[in-house]
DNA sequence: TGGAAGATTGAACACTGTTCAGTAATTTTT
DNA sequence: AAAAATTACTGAACAGTGTTCAATCTTCCA
């Protein structure tokens, strides 16, 4: 009974072919220019093949994802596990999320970034998917970080929000503006982990400073 | 001689239907769903009539981004004028920001957010004036706020980039992923702001903590 | 009224994602 | 081994996109 295997094998194998040459010319061209047919092209096969193992171009990509953020869930939960400081973990995942946006500024921007009609709104729930599973691990990074009295005990929800729109919003700027003459990137990156933690740090009692004013 | 007058009047008038009917589809259904042929349909005129008004899709898209980031611009000048204490006026500043974002995602997204092939490698640093534009004005209010003494000295061009990249992230952030469950918005807002602000904050010398190893 | 100038357009080109009837290859049944 | 059935694959088409350009239609001035 190894044909069905047999059968089974190639099948799994063409649809790697498909996926490999679909991340090698989104990665180099983007998601706009990697046309089903430039894709069937480089396996060479029919455009219409494709679509007896994708659905459609968006579950093709899904799949794309899909590996890729897998890496960074297993990356920040090794962070984690193996260092002992809970604050120097947070900044560690801070910089390792960063750092794994620059890697993979498509995929990166895909999943957070809404590519106007790139993904049907079921699938953008999909997408949530990933989004979520990384926020859930800054999470835990922050929670520890307060318990073990590094953090102000300031809700954690909010601050763990807080702190991964900053933290995207770095990323983000360095994928999109490359033309922007930003400052020297690690530094850049430094001055604002500084200022998030410091700004979320616990403070004793005699440093209290008036707040500024919320309006 | 009313002739001239009246033809280059009639000029004018098309070409403000066309970025009326741009803007308008381009608003409800996004650039990607906001064709050259759905405006021209609007418009009652060929497609290839637009081209004569504009030399193709992404100048039409330009003109509205000039449009809309004018705006931007003066209300964060404003800001700074009439509020005279710097360190409101900053956060003023910063909260003007994310509001205009939320309230022009698209064009936001569009200028913030490479939407990949939207524009040519020319055009995007056409794209990166307005960015830049914005920026200064928060430089300058970062500025301000640190020759009042109610932020700590530290280089003013590391640290304006940094505070813009945490506010273009929780921005962003807000618009694109609408799915998300975030705490309550304002609430959300205004803890970002505080821990910036309380981040880069001036503090006297007894209220110094050791620093977060930066590894 | 004739012709020049300018505004507008129909039709086409090359591209996109996607579908589907039909062919080709392979396995199963007779 | 031959026939039938299942599966894999493809060519051609559809409807859409941005864009171009020769041809037309409108308006104006001599």
């Amino acid at each position: 009974m190894g044909i069905e295997a047999r059968k089974l094998r190639h099948k799994e194998s063409l649809r790697q072919m498909i996926l490999d040459a679909a991340r090698d010319l989104f990665v180099n061209e983007g998601y706009k220019n990697a046309s089903i047919r430039k894709i069937a092209e480089k396996i060479e096969y029919s455009p219409a093949t494709i679509y007896s193992y994708f659905s459609d171009k968006s579950e093709l990509l899904d799949a794309l994802l899909e590996e890729t953020f897998t890496g960074l869930d297993a990356e920040l939960r090794t962070i984690s596990e193996q260092e002992p400081d809970s604050l120097v973990a947070l900044r560690q995942g801070l910089r390792a999320y960063i750092e794994f946006g620059l890697d993979n500024p498509n995929h990166y921007l895909l999943v957070f970034v809404l590519d106007e009609g790139a993904f049907d709104s079921e699938r953008q729930k999909f997408k949530g998917k990933y989004g979520f599973q990384c926020f859930d691990n800054l999470r835990r990074a922050i929670a520890l970080a307060m318990k073990d009295g590094h953090l102000a005990e300031a809700d954690l929800e909010t601050t763990s929000q807080a702190l991964w729109a900053a933290m995207h919003g770095m990323t983000s700027l360095l994928i999109s503006q490359p033309g922007f003459p930003f400052v020297e990137r690690e530094g850049l990156i430094d001055r604002l982990l500084d200022i998030l933690l410091d700004g979320s740090r616990k403070r004793v009692a005699s440093s209290q400073q008036p707040a500024v004013s919320s309006q």
